[in-house]
DNA sequence: TGAAAAACGGACCCTGGGTCCGTATTGTCG
DNA sequence: CGACAATACGGACCCAGGGTCCGTTTTTCA
């Protein structure tokens, strides 16, 4: 009994690869991503509709595609690479060095980001990725002693760095890079602080 | 000469109304926003699809006009309010406070602010609204001593409560309501906390 | 009450995601 | 190598849904 998963074709990986490669320069170029349309895609990559679909199911799927390819490095240092981003990292030091690496993922990335985040419903609630650097940030923060909540904090912290408003900041208001990383760093440090001084006077 | 802006007649407001009242009971009404159409609200408003389109201009004019007339009363309470949201309160109670306001507001509308965020690019960054409340978020954090970036923050605090995120955890985890008001408020707490004890021994 | 201004409403248009199916490629087996 | 099955191709096609148009109706105002 030969394998059930049978071999993909040639053709099917060239055209998958053609795709990915096509729309990946496409979203760096192009303004915003919604008027990117997967006609476009198709075309750009020399590909018809029918092929872009049955590679990845619908635009949601060829966005994660995509994003995943990009994020995969990024993912690998982040879960075992050297530090600051590693596990060698301590846990408040390292919260912010994982959300430096998303912002600047975010950065590099934007309207990829931002085509993603959009996609459908459930923001970016849904995809895999997002469970991935939550589930993460949160077994760092759980590290951090006195620190409650460490789930939702993840969610919150992550919250910061989402597409639309490091667009926002980035391109709207023309916040330079490294201010934006600055700034990020700082509110980060904040919420893994020791809490203050015991004794406050009112 | 008579004003330049003539009155509206009232066939016009009535059917505003209408319009702006159907639509309130399908959002609460709808599993999802997005399967509700411009067209399923103009019958149930008993309205032409060209008269919602007149009144309001687009389908995010809508959402906005709707999500206004609801904030109205929150928004009030903030700006003018008595306390712990008006501006009587010390900002590191009234950053929490004002928060949780908005976080039960987007508890209470889920469906409305989920398809406000969603519609169009930008998220909700276009929004009037968001302008109002980073502005007063704002204004508020800068109050508060050795607290840096008040910009960044706000719109990092304000993260914290997108629709989506908030309708992941109520709906999607099932945190249930008065959780998700505890933590997010001992975020922001910690987040407008004063700085940590002066010596720190690494 | 009559005519101009404004609003009505639903037929219509168009974009864009997603499907279908006849045709072209690839792989395999004798 | 030839032939047949399996698989992929691709663009014509479908359809939902946002948004527009314009002949008809209502309101307003003199």
């Amino acid at each position: 009994m030969p394998d059930p998963e049978r071999r993909t074709r040639k053709d099917a990986a060239r055209n998958r690869r053609a795709v990915l490669e096509a729309a990946d320069a496409l979203f760096a170029r192009s303004e915003s991503p919604e008027d990117l349309t997967m006609a476009d895609i198709a075309a750009a990559a020399g590909v018809g509709k029918g092929t872009l679909f049955r590679a990845f199911g619908d635009r949601a799927g060829l966005l994660r595609a995509l994003y995943e390819a990009r994020l995969e490095p990024v993912r690998e240092a982040a879960e075992s690479g050297p530090p600051p981003l590693g596990p060698a990292t301590p846990p408040q030091e390292r919260v912010p060095a994982l959300l430096d690496a998303v912002l600047c993922f975010k950065l590099d990335n934007r309207r990829l980001a931002l085509a993603l985040e959009e996609s459908g419903s459930g923001g970016p609630y849904r995809a895999e990725h997002y469970a991935g650097w939550h589930a993460l940030l949160r077994s760092v923060l759980e590290r951090i002693p006195g620190l409650p909540d460490a789930d939702f904090t993840a969610h919150a912290l992550l919250a910061a760095t989402r597409a639309d408003l490091v667009e926002r900041l980035a391109d709207g208001e023309g916040v330079p890079r490294e201010r934006l990383r600055a700034q990020l760093a700082a509110y980060a440090a904040k919420v893994v602080a020791a809490p203050p001084a015991p004794f406050r006077q009112d």
